[in-house]
DNA sequence: AAATATTTTAATCAAATGATTAAAATATCA
DNA sequence: TGATATTTTAATCATTTGATTAAAATATTT
């Protein structure tokens, strides 16, 4: 017999150690969960909730689409541990850069484009998936981003003041994020091929940083 | 008997004068077909294709669902009419400014940040929709979408080329394009309220163009 | 090996949704 | 006014899709 709330998973944070699950070291078990991750990952963020279809994900992971439910229950679920997942993927990069109070506004702004474009680069369709489904979902993300406050509150924003304080720090912060981002939302558009794109990206990170640093000096 | 092939919209081309539809001067019949248009450009633009279910468009238009394909025949067709609209309504106001060989780079700069902005504010979904409908089906766009050919050709890149012979233009216009659209695709995570965004929105104008300029300097 | 538990599958269900149809309502014109 | 054309509606269809179920296959344990 089938018994789903056994081994189901219930827990939307990815931070869980897969390995630890059950009692053997049936590495087949979680291979199957992780496959299915990893499908739900590739296709939630290539197509966004709404147009993934919960036989995409299972075909992506070549298992039956029963399976996909037996193991998480439901297509929200699923799309709740990912989503969980992509915005940790964001922050990790952010956060401990503009709270780190040991580096300089400068290097804070290098080591934030490096970092962001990097991520991106093996990521790009990530900032697309997340803010088209913060768009479309606004309510599910009020109380998990606060990215707001968080930098309101960080000792890259308390530089930025100092630095520029007749220019609020929200527009500094926009621009440079713009200037990262936007190229991967917009690839599609402004870019031909793959390969130019990523050598063009690499050649934005030492460009970025320049830029924003005379942004700030005048 | 119903006549689907008489009155029916078989035009993608917004530009089509309305009024000229059919003999008599019936502004209710124009305004049922408005209203429909104006419906499907709210709520596609707000959705997404595949999130909008046609009875949503008919909701809002105050019409019946089968109104809707009496008028149009398809979700898609009617789809097909608001993107065209949209793209013109973006290509409008860049294409005018980046081939006017009267205008020089900074007066370029200044008048599309200007512009732009002021677009965006009145119609804020834009950015995401657009972008999004064409990471969701790229070949429906190859055709349409030639924004390099026609940016590469304009007097604008070959002013930048001038200006910094060392610096590809594309990295300039995607960081100009970047600070002034992402904060619209960002507006749900970055800004509060909509009145202060507004209020920002209108303190960028000068505060990208100066930062571009800059970004010339160097 | 037998018993038990777990994993996987095929078949199916129920709801959502784009589309159609035929008839009723309204307008247009002779 | 009466005939004809156009507009609008309610009811319905067919497909898609998330989810469920029960049984088969496989693994685990005793």
């Amino acid at each position: 017999m089938v018994n789903q709330k056994n081994s189901l998973y219930l827990c939307c944070c990815k931070d869980i150690d897969y390995m630890a699950k059950s009692k053997g070291t049936k590495n087949l078990d979680t291979s199957t969960e992780e496959k299915i991750i990893q499908a739900a990952s590739k296709v939630f963020t290539q197509k966004g909730y709404v147009a993934t279809r919960t036989r995409d994900i299972a075909e992506e992971a070549g298992i039956n689409l029963a399976l996909l439910n037996y193991y998480f229950r439901s297509k929200e679920k699923l799309f709740q541990l990912i989503m969980a997942e992509k915005l940790q993927l964001l922050f990790s990069v952010i956060l401990p850069i503009v709270n780190n109070d040991d580096l300089t506004l400068d290097e804070k702004i290098e080591t934030l484009v490096e970092n962001y474009i990097n991520l991106l680069v093996d990521n790009p369709d990530l900032p697309l998936f997340v803010l088209g489904e913060i768009k479309a979902n606004p309510e599910g993300f009020k109380d998990r981003l606060q990215v707001r406050k968080l930098l309101q509150n960080s000792s890259f924003v308390r530089q930025l003041r100092e630095r520029k304080p007749d220019v609020e720090p929200v527009h500094f912060i926009v621009s440079l994020l713009g200037m990262t981002v936007f190229p991967f939302i917009a690839k599609q558009v402004l870019f031909a091929d793959d390969n130019t794109f990523k050598m063009q990206m690499e050649e934005r990170k030492v460009l970025i940083a320049k830029w924003a640093k005379i942004m700030l000096e005048t």
